[in-house]
RNA sequence: GCGGGGGUUGCCAAGCAUGGUUAAAGGCGUAGCCCUGAGGCGGCUAUCCCGCAGGGGUUCGUGGGUUCAAAUCCCACCUCCCGCACCA
């Protein structure tokens, strides 16, 4: 472990002090720009964040190796309120945030009380987190860090959203949100105490008329108003008549103050109880009828207007306390109702679906055995019912002009003409209650002269589609994610009143969305060093200069002096950013697909030429910890400095990429880090040991072997990182590798070729992407001289491909498995063990089989006969000929093409020669004594008569 | 509800887009042996079941189907996980 620590420290400080990744634009080389979306500096470093990190810079690593020019840069995310939230929480001493803050985040105590301030805190943890990022061995050009709050920054997003206006994509408008009276904010999920995951819905209100004004009804069904039968409200519930836009109407006192918040003009007439109502006659607007206002005890004046209408035949609630009323009659006399105005009512039946009569409501009730108003299996049904009608149902005739249309599309269309012609009205409600953290319940409140981003306009996602196509996906099964987030998105709220951000430019008291700093933002990597190293000012940054250096838009003179900058230097920054972008790749977790990934795709696609759209998109899956996801709150978080400390940064690196690749979630288990460690250190003294050993020039059948896997082997790793599946990338190089190492070392029995350090020199470079620092390490072992960082990737060299190599050895191990396998199943202890290869013209019809199988048609044997025949010396032992192709064709025709080309191409081998070029091997494995003969040799020993079962690559063996 | 991704041999996890070389990579764990003063590390062997000859039998969520041949293709079902907006 000290020694892991050790080579960490000396090799970042030799990459730093060497520069090696700086990266300046170079026109000679191709460049490669690689991001990592920057995380947000309100906490350390996680394992998480440390994951998806560790791919994009083992990307980074391979690509450099390949020999590109690589950009890896890194910045800080402190826009948005979070940074805020959190200060404030120290600020009033939130103990148990705190106690987090000093227990997991490990912040000490003359810090904490200062972590009150917001820009203190994010520049804390940008500290932290930078030296973090430093010692997990990134490849990063710090020259180009930034955070996103410097005004430098601002002038950029200003440019973006100007650009965004000038599009017509940032409207205003208005828009629903969750409320919190108290703290005047919205009340997102995280800042709930009840009602996670509760959005304003949008309630139809049928304004029955009453007494020359409105009794609005709330309903989210408002093609059910064909079978409405009555009203009801509560009886005991505060009422209160309202001028509500220069109409009367009469709701619950709640429904009033809610309405306030809804951008409607409210002024309460006189407050009044339920039952004032009760008894009294209303008129439908749809159909003209009269029905009358009943009392129900299961309205809930919190919910909506207060105010409902019955269709008993299809709300189950509406059939229940239809039916409760009618079995007492001396309640309603407490109300004036004569019991035969109830009792003459019947459901109207008007939407038919199947599986139900007449009345659904009255069916769906005696299946569930709902028994009254009060029963919670009421609201089941009610749920169950809307669902089937919704789905399956059609109006029925009575429903006018929307008579035989389906339910489930008819709807929208019915509520535009409804409120065209003021028969409806609608207003937000929220379906359960919602609590904020400060204990105030919500209401929706609709913000005005809000500004969107208007993902919804159906040009601007055909192009978003085509960025989408034009970019590879890792994985694919990312891109009907990406679609299907690309369809759904509507417009987006883009700025907020409260948080750290760049005001909008054209009205100051909004703050940029903090996800829209977070869309272009990787061109500022390619001008933010030369901003900083030429000393321009933010003043200096106008429209006019981005509008330059991103479009090339201008006079360059005239640019140049209105600012005051030297022509070469904008010329220089417009360059470097045309050398950099596009982006080449950027990875992140799968759960910012929904949300960052397509907004980096929509903006791209508003504000950049094609060419300059993403090439590669990477989404990983989110870390687990020992099975669980990780949080604070579960105390299972773990930070990515801490386990550096505790395992390196290669192991952690390792352990972590070893976990999972495409959208699968890895498994952070701290038992397997240790094992991963365990491993890299044995790599490293195996490592020393063939360096120290390598003397001779051997180089032989196995060392050809080794090359020859170690290309294929070499091939697999680069298709991998390519395609971003880190974790076969790294499988194949650590393990696969280190198997065919192990192979050899067994097989050749010493460590002294010199071309096994020439092997190992392939193994370091090809291991160096996933543990740079014990690579580099091993490196200036074994060459002595540069960085395995900059070395050249071993790239799969086809003329060290050595079938009859390969195929040979796997001869060697096929004889070591079968006799083991003999040994084990007859329980003998063997003194002597003879093989027996296979004779001439068995390779001869071996091959024969091979090739005449060639186009993927399986053979028969009776075809394979009389191509055979054709030939003397076949026919003379016709009978042997046949035994013997009957039993290869079988085996033949379960062979793969590829496999039948390559056996057919090596030819036949010589094996007697071989087993005797591996015998003194075999008999040190099987502690026995190993004599080869040819199945024809006439003074062969073969007392149990196997010699005649030898197959071509498959001696016959026989233990004694 | 809508959308997305999964269910493989003790565990983690390949394979499935191009059906056959797959009882099914690799890692971990477990057992035996070797190495070592001991431990760790390392090496070998085994690890679905059966087997005194390299073999046989039964497997890849469940149930059907296509095919000479299916973990891989088709259909239905069961089941687990994730995202759903003013939060980053």
């Amino acid at each position: 472990m000290v020694l892991l620590h050790r080579i960490e420290a000396k090799w970042r400080k030799a990459w730093e002090t060497a520069k090696i990744f700086e990266a300046d634009p170079d026109p000679k080389r191709k460049k490669c720009f690689v991001t990592f979306p920057y995380s947000y500096a309100n906490g350390p470093l996680h394992v998480g964040h440390a994951f998806t990190a560790t791919r994009v810079d083992a990307y980074a690593r391979y690509k450099r190796m390949q020999g590109y020019n690589v950009l890896f840069p890194w910045a800080w995310h402190w826009t948005g309120q979070s940074i805020a939230g959190a200060s404030e929480r120290v600020k009033s001493g939130d103990k148990a945030f705190i106690k987090a803050l000093r227990e997991i985040d490990g912040v000490p105590e003359q810090e904490l009380r200062k972590l009150v301030d917001p820009t203190y805190m994010a520049s804390y943890y940008t500290n932290e987190n930078r030296e973090t990022t430093r010692r997990a061995g990134f490849s990063i050009d710090w020259r180009r860090e930034f955070n996103t709050t410097s005004p430098i920054f601002s002038k950029f997003i200003e440019w973006q959203y100007k650009k965004l206006r000038e599009k017509g994509y940032v409207v205003k408008g208005t828009h629903p949100v969750v409320w919190c009276s108290k703290c005047k904010s919205p009340t997102g999920d995280h800042d709930r105490q009840e009602g996670e995951g509760v959005t304003p819905e949008e309630y139809v209100l049928i304004k029955f008329k009453y007494e020359g004004k409105y009794l609005p009804a709330a309903t989210f069904r408002p093609e059910t108003i064909y079978g409405a039968t009555n009203i009801w409200v509560h009886p005991n519930a505060d009422y209160a008549e309202v001028e509500v836009d220069g109409e009367r109407w009469i709701v619950s006192e709640k429904a009033a103050k809610k309405l306030e918040e809804q951008k409607r003009k409210v002024k309460t007439v006189r407050s009044l109880k339920g039952k004032v109502l009760i008894g009294k006659e209303v008129t439908n607007p749809v159909t003209e009828e009269k029905h009358m206002i009943f009392p129900a005890w299961f309205v809930d004046v919190a919910h909506a207007t207060g105010v409902v209408y019955s269709v008993p035949a299809h709300a189950p609630l509406d059939w229940l306390a239809l039916r409760d009323l009618k079995q007492s009659p001396t309640s309603m006399k407490k109300f004036g109702i004569k019991p035969q105005e109830v009792e003459k009512i019947q459901p109207v039946s008007m939407i038919s679906v199947e599986g139900f009569g007449e009345f659904p409501a009255l069916e769906i009730i005696d299946r569930l055995g709902v028994k009254d108003q009060c029963d919670p299996r009421a609201d089941e049904a009610t749920k169950l019912l809307y669902k089937k009608e919704f789905h399956g149902g059609v109006l029925k005739d009575i429903c006018g002009k929307y008579a035989g249309k389906r339910v489930q599309g008819v709807k929208e269309v019915l509520i535009n003409d409804f409120k065209e012609g003021n028969i409806a009205d609608t207003m937000y409600d929220l379906p359960e209650p919602v609590v904020c953290r400060c204990l105030t319940p919500c209401i929706v409140k609709v913000l005005e002269e809000q500004w969107f981003l208007k993902y919804s306009d159906l040009k601007w996602k055909e192009k978003v589609k085509e960025a989408l196509q034009n970019a590879n996906v890792y994985p694919e099964t990312a891109v009907p994610w990406f679609l299907s987030t690309i369809d759904w998105l509507k417009e987006r709220p883009c700025a907020r009143k409260s948080g750290l951000g760049t005001p909008l430019p054209w009205n100051k008291e909004w703050i940029i969305d903090t996800l829209s700093d977070s869309t272009i933002y990787m061109a500022f990597y390619t001008i933010i060093k030369q901003i900083r190293q030429r000393r321009i000012t933010p003043e200096q940054l106008t429209p006019a200069i981005f509008d330059y250096i991103f479009y090339g838009k201008g006079e360059t003179e005239a640019i140049a002096s209105i600012s005051k900058l030297d022509r070469r230097i904008l010329e220089s920054i417009r360059n470097e950013f045309l050398y950099w972008y596009p982006v080449d790749m950027r990875n992140s977790g799968k759960e910012l697909i929904p949300n960052h990934l397509t907004f980096f795709l929509f903006h791209h696609a508003a504000l950049f030429p094609r060419k300059l759209w993403p090439q590669i998109i990477g989404a990983n899956g989110m870390l687990m910890i020992e099975g669980k996801k990780m949080s604070k709150s579960k105390g299972n978080w773990i930070t990515f400095r801490n386990v550096i400390e505790e395992f390196g940064a290669d192991s952690t690196r390792c352990a972590l990429l070893l976990g999972a690749e495409g959208m699968d979630d890895p498994d952070w288990r701290s038992e397997s880090v240790r094992d991963i460690k365990d491993k890299l250190e044995s790599f490293y003294r195996l490592a020393e040991i063939i360096i120290g050993e390598a003397e001779n020039e051997e180089f032989g059948w196995i060392e050809k072997w080794l090359f020859s896997v170690l290309q294929k082997k070499a091939k697999i790793v680069t298709d991998s990182i390519e395609s971003l599946k880190t974790r076969t990338a790294l499988e194949t190089a650590l393990f696969e590798v280190w198997n065919d190492f192990r192979w050899y070392t067994r097989r050749k029995g010493d460590l002294k070729a010199k071309a096994l350090r020439e092997a190992l020199n392939v193994w370091i470079r090809l291991l160096s992407p996933f543990a740079p620092h014990i690579c580099e390490e091993l490196w200036e072992k074994v060459e002595g001289k540069g960085f395995v960082s900059l070395a050249e990737w071993p790239e799969y060299d086809v003329n060290l491909i050595n079938p009859l190599a390969e195929e040979s050895e796997n001869l060697v191990k096929s004889i070591l498995e079968d006799t083991l396998s003999i040994i084990r199943a007859t329980k003998l202890t063997p003194t002597k063990i003879y093989l027996y290869t296979a004779t001439e013209w068995k390779w001869e019809v071996y091959q024969k089989a091979l090739s005449t199988s060639g186009e993927g048609m399986p053979i028969s044997q009776s075809d394979l006969m009389k191509t055979l025949m054709k030939r003397e010396e076949m026919k003379k032992k016709a009978s042997k000929v046949a035994r013997f192709s009957g039993q290869i064709v079988n085996e033949i025709n379960r062979m793969g093409k590829n496999r039948r080309e390559e056996l057919h191409s090596i030819g036949p081998l010589d094996e007697a020669a071989l087993l005797l070029e591996a015998k003194s091997f075999l008999e040190r494995e099987l502690k026995a004594e190993i004599v080869v003969f040819k199945e024809d040799d006439d003074h062969k020993f073969d007392p149990e008569n196997r010699a005649r079962l030898a197959k071509p690559f498959r001696p016959a063996i026989y233990v004694k």
